[in-house]
This record gives structure tokens, C-alpha cells and sequence, in this order.
RNA sequence: GGCGACAUAGCCAAGUGGUAAGGCGUGGGUCUGCAACACCCUGAUCACCAGUUCAAAUCUGGUUGUCGCCUCCA
């Protein structure tokens, strides 16, 4: 398996820190409100490369924190009257219903910042023992930037070029900083904000070190992939590498991976812009699998757009492959007992081949996109092959199919609903209709249905219906 | 100002040396009472210019365009 590593800036072969084990961390959302759709992107593609090594035999450790002391928390709970403590609990379940409609799996650990302050005490007076902290008039606590010699190495640049760069340094509560690019571990609270106890202030953690702490409490010091996406790779992956390596002294992870932004109308996505979309906003008109599908359309390091035209197109081809299980699945019931035909065998080979040429894109850095295509040519394979088909071909492409969707956490199961029995009353009039030829009448029956969002299907085997 | 990414059919998107996967959409056909589903047919000299090579979408240089990071925004 090759990974795009950011450290190396090329594909690197995968090689386990342990045998048979991976050890995956992931930066999980900051929850001050629902999650939209850009947190959704590494998510998916992340949740989807947890599958792939666990589809290759791989037991994953992926461990995701949530980030659930921040600023942005602070303000969202005064403007509202409330503790810091009852937004981040709302909006992290909130975060979890999302995530289950996206058909991501919890991870092994979600930790959340506000219990793992223990460890970041100790990690900060590590550091500051070592002489890679200090502590500044104030009681803030900063990261000795200049001490780090391999300061700048996964985002690649330099010190110099950094400070020589554009950028203002800014004045304000930093004065106490010896270095411009030295940054926070530590911060005294403020009035009225969440705080705790430490040996330099009462107050609460900088943003970077939570990340080191965690991923070394769940994963050790050593592990073997560290993802976000990439707006993450600097600062604050950045600075997590230069935390726990001068903290720890081993090489924090070897692979680095980041996924690239969803961009709306290839605009980043911002407030201002109002260009804006939740999660939870996108399934009220669509299946969040729709979205996981769109998202999976792309290699997760180019830039995706996002559009309502897209969605549909997305729609439309998930629709293709939820279609083809079915079919094989009726083929399956309906099949034969027996041996496999000579030319069964020889498309049965066809199918093997196609596995193949999945694995070998997803082998290939997660190529999801080309994986996709041979999982569309297996439902054509299917489509056009399985008239009289045993039961034997049939189960085998439906396994088949199945299994590949699953791996990238497509369920290809359409929701069971019930109908009303309203519903199946106007199905039965219709087929009634049908039968005296009063076609104008069954259009008619036909037309109300679809107004409701039922689309009917006459087949061979009877009426199918399923959600427009 | 510094660093970086990308540019393939109406749309989306693979392909990194040997003359272009797949999906959506469009148009035509088969099937169907009509539809829908499915199946068959239908589409590109790969931004532009120059170079390297027997051979380039694929390598090198340049041009144009779009975007990102350098502001605790995934």
C-alpha cells in the first residue's frame, strides 16, 4: 500500500509501526455548532482509509478527539447564557448523529480536550524541563519555537522565511514572547471563562497541545499515520510535531495525511460568504450516504466542489449501484441451484478482476475514484449478466459488490419504510386500473404517488416502489 | 512578499512516457400499455507556447488562469 506522505511530499510504501496494526490519529471537529459539510470531508475519507486497512486485515486503532474548550465555545455560551460545558455535550452528540448518517464509524477513543488536561500539565512541564517552554510574566506559557531545530519540516518552511514573510506580527497580550513564532501552551483565563489549576496560572490549554497529548495517551509516542485536513498542516500539525518530539524524542508519526478543502462554487466555504451548509442541513433534502458517495467521487487530496448539481449527479449514480444489488439480489433468490456455467465462470473472472483493479486504486494512496469505476463496472457486469443467472453467480456478485461498497461505507441496503397502508391501498387501485386497462386512471395513481416522493417501478416480478 | 497545489468531453472525475477508465447529463434504439429500471449505440487531438524523446495528457522550461497556506478555518 502506498500513502501520499506530506512529510516526504511524495507516496511512501505503508509500513506498520507494530505488525498487523495501525495506529491512526485524526483532528476531530472544535463543536460549537453542528459540523458542516468541509468537517465532513476528512470524516469520510479518513473513516474510509480506516476501512480499507481493516478490509486488508489490519486492527485500527483510529482515535479522533473532539475539541471542546476553545474560544469560539466560550463565545457561543455567553451569547446564549449557558456553560461552555453544555454547548460542547450538545453539539458533540449533535456531531455523533451526523456522523452515523454519514455511515462513519465511532472511533476506537473520542477524546475530548477538557478530560485530558492532566496530560497536557505534564507534557507542558516536561517541555518547559527541557528547556523547549518557557514560562512569560503573565503566566502564559509558550513553546520555544527556535529550540526545535526541525521546526518546519512537514509544512516545509523555514524559520527565516517565516519571519521575513508578509505577515504582521501581532502585539496584542504577546509581549511576552521572545521569539514572533513561538506559541501558546498555556494561557491565563480571563474573566469568566472555564479554567484550571496549573503550576503557572489558573487558565486553560493552547490549542496544539491537546492533539500530542491524546494521540500519546491512545497511541503511544511512535504512530503510524496523523490526518487532517490541510489547512492543519500549519500551524498546527506543525506545532504538535515539535510538542511531543521534543517532548517524547522519538519521530511522532510517520505518515502525514491531509485531505484538501470542499470548496462551494470553488470558493472556500465561509460564513461570509454565505456559502455555508451544514451537515445536518444537507439531509434534510438528501440521504447523508449521497454525500459520503460525492465526497468519495474525488481523490480526497484534490479539491472538491460542492454543488447542488452535483448532489443530484451523485444521487443518480448511488441510485445505479443500490439498483444493480437489488437485481442481484432477486437474481439470487430466483437462481438455480447448481454448478456455475462455462460462461458464468469466465465473467466470474471478469469480477475477480475488477476486485483487483479496486484494490489497486485503493492500494494507490486511496484512490476512491478510480475504485468507484470498478465498482460501476461490476454493476454493469451484473446488470447485463444476470438473466437466468444460478444462484451461485448471482450470490457471488452480490457478495462481491456488497463487500466493496462496504469498505468505503456505502450501504447498499435502501432504507426499509413502511408504507401507510394509504399507500399501498392507491398501489393496489393502480394494479386494479392496470388489469380493467384503464391507463389513465393508473397514470393518474401513478402521478400522486410520485408527488409524494414514491416512485413506481412495473417489473416482471410485480410493482416496485422506492423513494424518489 | 514567502511557500504550495491545480488546469482532461456539457458537468464530475481516473490516468504520470506508448496515441484517453468510470459516472451524471444529452440524443437515438431495444424492452414497457405508457413510464421507470436495465441493455445497446452516441462524446475529447488532455489550458497555451517551446523543448527532451522513436514516442508526452503524462518529463523540462515559459505563459495564462484558478485556488490554498503564511490570521487557532476541516
Amino acid at each position: 500500500m502506498k500513502i501520499y506522505n506530506t512529510l516526504s511530499k511524495r507516496k511512501e510504501e505503508f509500513v506498520p509501526v507494530e505488525p498487523g496494526k495501525v495506529k491512526m490519529y485524526v483532528c476531530g471537529p472544535t463543536v460549537y455548532n453542528f459540523i458542516h459539510i468541509g468537517n465532513a470531508r476528512p470524516m469520510i475519507v479518513f473513516d474510509t482509509v480506516r476501512r480499507y486497512f481493516e478490509y486488508k486485515g489490519y486492527e485500527v486503532n483510529y482515535v479522533s478527539n473532539f475539541t471542546d474548550v476553545d474560544d469560539k465555545i466560550i463565545k457561543k455560551a455567553i451569547e446564549e447564557g449557558v456553560d461552555a460545558d453544555a454547548i460542547s455535550k450538545r453539539y458533540i452528540a449533535e456531531c455523533k448523529k451526523d456522523m452515523e448518517g454519514m455511515n462513519v464509524k465511532p472511533a476506537t477513543k473520542h477524546p475530548l480536550a477538557t478530560e485530558e488536561i492532566c496530560g497536557m500539565l505534564d507534557m507542558i512541564s516536561m517541555l518547559i524541563e527541557k528547556g523547549y517552554a518557557y514560562v512569560a510574566g503573565d503566566g502564559t506559557v509558550y513553546f520555544r519555537v527556535r529550540r526545535f531545530k526541525d521546526y518546519g519540516k512537514l509544512s516545509h518552511k523555514n524559520l527565516d522565511e517565516l519571519q521575513s514573510g508578509f505577515r504582521e506580527i501581532k502585539v496584542t497580550g504577546e509581549e511576552g514572547k521572545e521569539d514572533p513564532n513561538d506559541f501558546v501552551l498555556w494561557k491565563p483565563k480571563k474573566e469568566g471563562e472555564p479554567y484550571w489549576e496549573s503550576p503557572w496560572c489558573e487558565g486553560r490549554p493552547g490549542w496544539h497541545i491537546e492533539c500530542s497529548v491524546m494521540a500519546k495517551r491512545y497511541l503511544g509516542e511512535e504512530i503510524d499515520i496523523h490526518a487532517g485536513g490541510e489547512d492543519l498542516i500549519f500551524p498546527h500539525h506543525e506545532n504538535e510535531i515539535a510538542q511531543s518530539e521534543a517532548a517524547n524524542g522519538k519521530t511522532f508519526a510517520k505518515y502525514w495525511m491531509h485531505n484538501a478543502f470542499l470548496n462551494i462554487d470553488n470558493k472556500k466555504m465561509s460564513k461570509s460568504l454565505g456559502n455555508f451548509f451544514t451537515v445536518r442541513e444537507i439531509s434534510e433534502k438528501y440521504d447523508l450516504q449521497v454525500l459520503r458517495f460525492f465526497m468519495l467521487s474525488a481523490h480526497y487530496r484534490s479539491p472538491l466542489n460542492f454543488s447542488a448539481e452535483l448532489m443530484e449527479a451523485s444521487k443518480n449514480g448511488l441510485d445505479r449501484i443500490l439498483t444493480g444489488v437489488e437485481k442481484l439480489k432477486e437474481a439470487w433468490e430466483k437462481g438455480a441451484e447448481g454448478a456455475l456455467s462455462a460462461e458464468e465462470a469466465e465473467n466470474k473472472k471478469k469480477a475477480l478482476e475488477l476486485v483487483e483493479k479496486y484494490e489497486r486504486a485503493m492500494d494507490d494512496d486511496f484512490n476512491t475514484a478510480d475504485a468507484i469505476s470498478a465498482v460501476f463496472e461490476l454493476v454493469k457486469l451484473g446488470n447485463s449478466t444476470t438473466e437466468g443467472a444460478s444462484r451461485a453467480y448471482a450470490g457471488f456478485l452480490k457478495e462481491t459488490l456488497v463487500h466493496l461498497c462496504d469498505v468505503m461505507g456505502i450501504l447498499t441496503e435502501r432504507r426499509e419504510e413502511i408504507l401507510d397502508s394509504e399507500i399501498e391501498d392507491m398501489i393496489a387501485q393502480r394494479q386494479a386500473a392496470r388489469k380493467e386497462k384503464n391507463f389513465a386512471l393508473a397514470d393518474a395513481i401513478r402521478e400522486k404517488l410520485l408527488a409524494q416522493g414514491i416512485v413506481l417501478e412495473d417489473t416482471r416480478e410485480g410493482v416496485k416502489w422506492r423513494q424518489a
